[in-house]
Parts: structure tokens; C-alpha cells; sequence
RNA sequence: UGGGGUGUCGCCAAGCGGUAAGGCACCGGGUUUUGAUCCCGGCAUUCGCAGGUUCGAAUCCUGCCACCCCAGCCA
């Protein structure tokens, strides 16, 4: 089944409406595709490409090429491919096609019809090759890998000419045929590019364009037992689909000259210019496939979906929206400049989009039971909106009885002085409901608080209060009978340096990343099926997709009590 | 050490010879039955450094310095 055809999972969100997405941007790459529409270099419309190899699992970094790529066509009014860069058959195969294409899908973008494969091209590629070396300008070398790392060169001399490097065209034409009907061994020959052995820039030292490798292909097969390499094919791809920008990361850009000397000597008609940027980098956490793969691997995380992962599959599950990373990548801009983008703009976007959205609800992660001495009610439910600023998402009944749960650290013996929460002798209002005061500690052998014994105030009912009462502080609580127990996962970042290293990866690693604690749920969130909310004053939750009775904090609320050093009063 | 890039506020980032946008973060203050949201205000006499050109330079020139990428039959 062609990958486009697979379902995809989840709701595709068709159409932003973050006001400020409206902004024109102007960064250096828009900046030049506009000025090229405006002179004619290019007309009939722009054509992008967003290129991954199917080797592993797209991350946030590829969420900003895929942004740029897709977003320029639909700003310019082009289109865009998504085109699978699959010319590696070791390494490359269908699952990350599959989960490639749904993660493009996911973060709202469409290819239509536009998706391909490198290896759809394996055929006229080869044409071109032939082409080459008609024209002296390929060789086959029969040298040895080693051989040939040994005669490129270093950085600082130049490399030496292949003793093959003046085979005749009819002799490469035969053993590039040769290679292609399979009659040598992986390694006995290689298809060059005749360039220049001297050249300061190495990847013009004869590159490889062509290599034997028996192995299937996930797409074509054992149809071919030579595979051509990145920078022969990429910029073949690229000329016969039209692209009219050719957009990669900055490690590319000493390929540039390659990607033009491909175009420059076989006979195609279009010939895209090669734009570079610079790749997005994250703080405490990883973005290459490598780096990701061994958390994978060596099962440091629990899967490329891991929530703590920076791959489109683990935000998703962690309950991020595509609007918020969309969001998050046009704030982070596109320009050459190395870059390390702070966690907490991430958080900033992710906050701000779920605001608006994510209904509003009671959780309680860490109870500590409160028993209401003077409570006589019988099977009492408040009404509490889904959303304080938005009356039109409705309300849902809160139950109510003597026996509550509040957070452990909504209360403290002996507080500080801007405390606003609950404290001996203290009141507080407890969220749509009534306010309460604390009369009792009750504590553990050990001297712990094991409950509190508190007294209601009856004529403080919310939305009907005539006790004249005003505490400063109100804190979230759930009923204990009626509560729904439920895992709720913390997540933290994953390493504990900005930018971990390979070499120290398992060192860096954050051993208090996750944290799962035993949490009550009010009633409504646990019979809703919708993912995702605002637990109220604790942050934004979504059920996880995979684990029943699970849920994921997506990001916590900002926090902006700083608790004084010195204890005493209360609040 | 050869080649290719990049250096503007803690982090991103505008700026394209006419006298330093914006966002995040941070710090105040207001509203608030979420210490949330929201709202107001503050936050680079200075653009890696040193010279030079100019009435005028972050923008032009020269020289330094720092950081990133490249020696896969990976992409």
C-alpha cells in the first residue's frame, strides 16, 4: 500500500488561527524566493521538497524544515513534495515511511499527490551516469575503501589520482554495466566523479556517486545491486521535479558545489539553487537521529514515542498540539546563525495555545485527606465551568462531601509569610466550593502530617456567598469518595546539561526525568474521552494514548510564587 | 594548519549607510474564586575586538579574535 494511503491517526488540524501567525515573515530564505518571483528567475510558481531519509523517526528539528518547506509553498502559493530519500537499503524501511508521512500529516501539512522516492528515480539516475562517464566525466575505481580514504587526502594536503582514474570511457561503460548486472562483490568497484583530486573542498576529491551493495531495497526490491549516493541523487531529484529552492541545513553547504557540478554536466533543464540553514537546536534534550536512536536502543527511554522525546511521536503523546510546535518554530525563526533555543519558549507556545483550548478540571497528585467536621451533606455536586473565560464550553458537576482530598503542599505548619494557602488556624476557599478552616493537624507516630480536620463554612457556598469571608488563598481539592484514582506521569527534561554529548549521554541523562504518582481525579475528567486539560493551578494533562487510566503532564503551569526565606505569620 | 560558514540583550531574532524592531526569559504594578490567564510598565548609548572611510557605520573597507561544519562506498 503506497505510504499516502495509510490512515492516519488523530485529528489533522487543517487551518491555524493564532492571530499572530498572520505576521509576515521575512527571514533570508522568504526574502530571496520573493525577490525571485519578483524578477522572474523563477516563475510558474514555487516547488519545495521536504526530504527525509526513512531511517528513523522525525523530531522537532525536522519539524522546522518541514515548516519552512510547506509553509513557503503555501505562503508563495507552491507546492511541496514530500519525496523519501531512500537510496541507503541497509538502513531504510517502510515503519519510518509510514510514521514519517503520519508526522507530516499530524502537523498539518499536505502533499497530495506529491509524494515520492528517490528510488523512483533509480532508472533515469542511472541514464545519467552513463551519461557521465560518456562524457570522461565519471570513472569506475576499483580501488578499495581503503585505498580510496587513504588517497583522498586530509584537510590540509591534497589527495592523490586513482591508478583507474584514466580508464577508458568504453572500459567504465562496461564495469558500470557490470556493476549494475551484479557481477562484482560489495566493495569492488565504485562509480567516481572525475573532479579534482587537489580540490580544498573534499567532497570534490572524485566523489563516490555509485557503490555495490546486494541488498533489497523496502521499495524496489532486488531490482538493483548499485545504489547512487546522497549528492549524486539529491540534486537529480530535485532538478526533475521542478524544485525551485532546494532547502537543507547548514552541514550541506560544502556540498553545494557538488549538488552544482552534478547539474552542470548531465542534461537536465532545470537547475535549483541550493539554499542553507541553520538546524534548530533544543536545550537538554537531543536532535540527531544518531544521539535519539541509542535512547532508543539502549532503552534509556522507553520508545521513539517516549513522551520525554523530542520526536514528533513523544510530543504527541506528551499531549503537545501542532499548533504549538507550528507556533514555536515561526517564533524561532530561519537564519545561518548555530542557535540553542531555551526550553521555555517551547513551554511558552505550548501553554499559550492549551489556554485557550484545554478545558479546566480538579486533580489532586500528592492527597492529603481532609475530613469536614461540621460537613452533613449527603451526595452534594457543585457546578464548575470547563473554562473561567469561556462560559460557552459549559460546566460539569463537582461532588462534594466531608471527606476531601487537597495537595500535600497546599498546606504547611509553619508558613512562610506570603503563603497563601492553608495553615493551622488558616482559611482558604476551596475552588467552586466552600471555604474551609483548618482546626486539627492530625499526625503520625513519626510526627507527619497524616490529615487535617477542618471545619466549612456554610454560607460561603461559591456563587451564593454571604459569609463576608475573604481568604486570600484558594486551593484545588477532590472528594474522596467520588474521586477516580489515576497514574499521572511527570515529566522533566531528559538530560540534565544544555547540550549532552554522545560521548557522556547516559551521564547527562536527568534520573529523575519521569516521576509517576498516584493522583485523584474528579469524576467529569475521568469519564471525559477528549485528552487533554488543564488540571486547575497544577498544569496541562492528556490521557495517554497507549496506557488506560494513565495520564501525561504535557507542561506545568507558570509559577510565579517565590516563596520568602523567612518563615512566620500565615497567609 | 586547507576549505566553507557564523558572530546584534540571558535565549531566539529584526536591521540591508541616517542614528538599535519584536518574542521568550526576567523584574516591578493592576485585575483575578487557578500564586494561571489578562492588562500596564521596565529591561542593549550599543551591535565579537581594533583600526579606517563618511557629516553620519550594527550596516562599507582592513586586520585580528571566537565558535560551528567538512577527510562515509551515511544522509
Amino acid at each position: 500500500m503506497p505510504v499516502h494511503c495509510i490512515r492516519m491517526c488523530g485529528r489533522i488540524p487543517t487551518r491555524f488561527t493564532l492571530s499572530a501567525m498572520n505576521q509576515e515573515i521575512r527571514d533570508f530564505i522568504r526574502q530571496r524566493i520573493a525577490q525571485d518571483l519578483q524578477t522572474g528567475v523563477v516563475s510558474g510558481g514555487v516547488v519545495t521538497r521536504f526530504p527525509p531519509e526513512p531511517n528513523g523517526y522525525l523530531h522537532i528539528g525536522h519539524a522546522k524544515s518541514i515548516c519552512l518547506n510547506f509553509g513557503v509553498a503555501e505562503e508563495f502559493g507552491g507546492v511541496t513534495y514530500l519525496r523519501f530519500d531512500d537510496t541507503n537499503p541497509l538502513r531504510e524501511n517502510e515503519e519510518y515511511s509510514g510514521a514519517i508521512a503520519r508526522d507530516v500529516a499530524w502537523l498539518g501539512f499536505q502533499w497530495g499527490d506529491r509524494l515520492t522516492h528517490a528510488s523512483d528515480y533509480f532508472e533515469q539516475l542511472y541514464e545519467f551516469a552513463e551519461e557521465l562517464i560518456r562524457n570522461g566525466k565519471a570513472y569506475v575505481d576499483s580501488q578499495s575503501n581503503e585505498e580510496i580514504r587513504d588517497s583522498r587526502g586530509t584537510l590540509t594536503e591534497p589527495g592523490r589520482d586513482s591508478p583507474h582514474r584514466d580508464r577508458s570511457v568504453a572500459d567504465n561503460l562496461d564495469l558500470f554495466r557490470r556493476m549494475r548486472a551484479g557481477e562484482f562483490a560489495d566493495g569492488e568497484h565504485v562509480l567516481r566523479g572525475r573532479i579534482d583530486m587537489a580540490s580544498p573542498n573534499i567532497n570534490l576529491r572524485d566523489p563516490v556517486l555509485y557503490r555495490i551493495r546486494h541488498a533489497a531495497h523496502h521499495r524496489t526490491g532486488d531490482a538493483w545491486c548499485i545504489y547512487p549516493m546522497y549528492d549524486y541523487t539529491h540534486c537529480i531529484c530535485d532538478a526533475l521535479e521542478g524544485v525551485t529552492h532546494s532547502l537543507c541545513t547548514l552541514e550541506f553547504e560544502d556540498h553545494r558545489p557538488l549538488y552544482d557540478w552534478v547539474l552542470d554536466n548531465i542534461n537536465v533543464n532545470f537547475h535549483p539553487p541550493q539554499i542553507e540553514f541553520s538546524r534548530l537546536g533544543l536545550e537538554y534534550t537531543v536532535m540527531s537521529k544518531r544521539l535519539l536512536n541509542r535512547l532508543v536502543e539502549e532503552r534509556l527511554v522507553e520508545g521513539w514515542d517516549d513522551p520525554r522525546m523530542p520526536t514528533l511521536a513523544g510530543l504527541r503523546r506528551r499531549g503537545v498540539t501542532p499548533g504549538a510546535i507550528r507556533d514555536f518554530i515561526r517564533r524561532v525563526g530561519v537564519t545561518k546563525q548555530d542557535n540553542l533555543v531555551e526550553m521555555s519558549l517551547l513551554e511558552f507556545c505550548i501553554r499559550q495555545d492549551l489556554e485557550g483550548s484545554a478545558p479546566r478540571g480538579m486533580a489532586v497528585l500528592d492527597p492529603l485527606p481532609v475530613t469536614l467536621t461540621n460537613y452533613a451533606g449527603d451526595g452534594e455536586e457543585l457546578e464548575a465551568p470547563w473554562h473561567p473565560q469561556k462560559p460557552e464550553l459549559g460546566t460539569r458537576r463537582v461532588p462534594f462531601g466531608p471527606r476531601l482530598y487537597i495537595e500535600r503542599d497546599d498546606f504547611m505548619e509553619d508558613p512562610p509569610k506570603k503563603y497563601k494557602r492553608l495553615s493551622p488556624g488558616g482559611m482558604v476557599r476551596l475552588r467552586y466550593g466552600y471555604i474551609i478552616r483548618c482546626d486539627e493537624v492530625v499526625k503520625n507516630a513519626v510526627g507527619e502530617v497524616e490529615s487535617l480536620q477542618c471545619s466549612y463554612v456554610p454560607e460561603s457556598k461559591s456563587g451564593e456567598d454571604t459569609s463576608g469571608l475573604k481568604p486570600k488563598g484558594v486551593i484545588h481539592w477532590v472528594d474522596a469518595e467520588r474521586g477516580v484514582p489515576a497514574q499521572v506521569r511527570i515529566y522533566e527534561r531528559l538530560f540534565t546539561v544544555p547540550s549532552p554529548r554522545g560521548a557522556t549521554l547516559r551521564e547527562d541523562l536527568n534520573p529523575d526525568s519521569r516521576r509517576e504518582v498516584d493522583g485523584v481525579l474528579e469524576p467529569a475528567i475521568a469519564a471525559a474521552d477528549d485528552g487533554r486539560f488543564q488540571f486547575e493551578r497544577l498544569g496541562y494533562f492528556c490521557k495517554d494514548s497507549e496506557l488506560p487510566g494513565v495520564y501525561n503532564r504535557t507542561v506545568s503551569l507558570r509559577d510565579s510564587y517565590r516563596p520568602d526565606a523567612a518563615p512566620g505569620g500565615n497567609g
